[in-house]
DNA sequence: CCTACCGATCGGTAGG
DNA sequence: CCTACCGATCGGTAGG
């Protein structure tokens, strides 16, 4: 609550920051007028600048806050007793479950940040790259010989854009939700975790094929 | 070649194409002006609209014959003798290597092509469809009770989220490349399809970590 | 009468 | 919190 600033301030910001999330993620940002955003807050556009200094920080706002929650996630201490894949399994299973209840801010950050000025778009993917290095952490639990063959953070990278990508494919309203698919995408990263063998040169193809191999643990000993 | 057009008509219509697919890419297209199109080709604007009539066109131009190469890879016959799970390698590998060398019109195709008119974004759809259809039959090959379980189509998505993500994190000058990935994608997928069970309702948390079921083959018997 | 282009400018709208 | 504007630039087209 802002001092001196009239009751409702602080939530008419955070109206404008929903609408304006919700028109560029449909429409782009650079596609998206400060009118469009006054429009569809019932303010004028004065008004609208009266909450928010220009269209930059309305960009900025929803992409930080964004990996700000992101970073909160990935902070949380892990389940006591958990193994290496039930640790990652939970981490996918909160990624996934998070960006559906923000898919707005989500389009946002992957398609519209490239527009921000470099010293804001620098200080999200800082923001980012935090989030990926739990990640990548999480991933190298389970097959620590990865990180060595420096595959962790490449294969942390293929799973986010399962994840990444399935704001384009999945409709609410179909009969696979985010909460159906947060498992499966975890079988299928966890599963083929086990199948992965190292960067090209350590292929061996006269061996059975090697996509199927899939050792159970996984776990260095 | 036009009929009654100078020599050159279409390597100048072509030459327009590629610096309108690498502006789209790296500004979107409502970020790029017909007139950096222009300067970007050393034409003037008017010159430029003698090529192409509209900016739509241009957009239209750079997806469509991007997922008409897309539809033409799918559509070569797999080698003969072939089994389900080399057949699908061999689309990942083609498909990731197709985009090492079609990164600006595979950008403008991700991210772009919501601008265009309702008729035209239609056309395009249509063939992608047919893109990822190719996929999905290549997914269920290899384990068809998938397919029973709606889970063939869901999860040839998550492996285009893989590929289609790429882009975002794989320097091309960085130790890894889309030659040296592209098996470790085929690996993962292919590996991970051995693991998943089914649907959510099917998943049984009472047996051993479900996500480390992978048997070798996955095959229904 | 064609093409291949030019300099200049059209009616509207952008962010601020 | 609004009307009234600004410098500039938008996609597209004029005559020659």
């Amino acid at each position: 609550m802002g001092r001196g600033r009239h009751a409702g301030y602080d939530d008419q910001r955070e109206a404008i920051l929903a609408q304006s999330a919700r028109l560029f993620a449909d429409r782009g940002y650079a596609g998206t007028s400060m009118a469009m955003v006054a429009a569809a807050c019932g303010l004028s556009k004065a008004t609208l600048y009266h909450y928010w200094p220009d269209k930059d920080a309305l960009l900025f706002a929803i992409a930080d806050g964004h990996v700000q929650r992101l970073q909160a996630l990935v902070a949380q201490p892990p389940a006591p007793r958990a193994g290496a894949r039930e640790r990652l399994a939970t981490l996918i299973a909160q990624l996934v479950q998070h960006y559906a209840g923000a898919q707005d801010a989500h389009r946002v950050l992957t398609a519209e940040v490239r527009f921000l000025p470099p010293a804001l778009r620098e200080r999200m993917l800082a923001g980012e790259r935090e989030v990926v290095a739990a990640f990548a952490d999480a991933v190298a639990a389970v097959r620590p010989e990865l990180r060595e063959a420096a595959l962790a953070k490449p294969l942390t990278m293929l799973l986010f854009g399962m994840v990444n990508w399935m704001h384009t494919w999945l409709r609410p309203e179909g009969p696979l939700d985010h909460a159906a698919l947060a498992p499966v995408v975890a079988e299928l990263f966890l599963g083929g975790l086990g199948a992965v063998t190292g960067p090209a040169p350590t292929v061996r193809p006269g061996l059975a094929a090697p996509a199927a191999a899939g050792a159970p643990g996984g776990q260095p000993g």
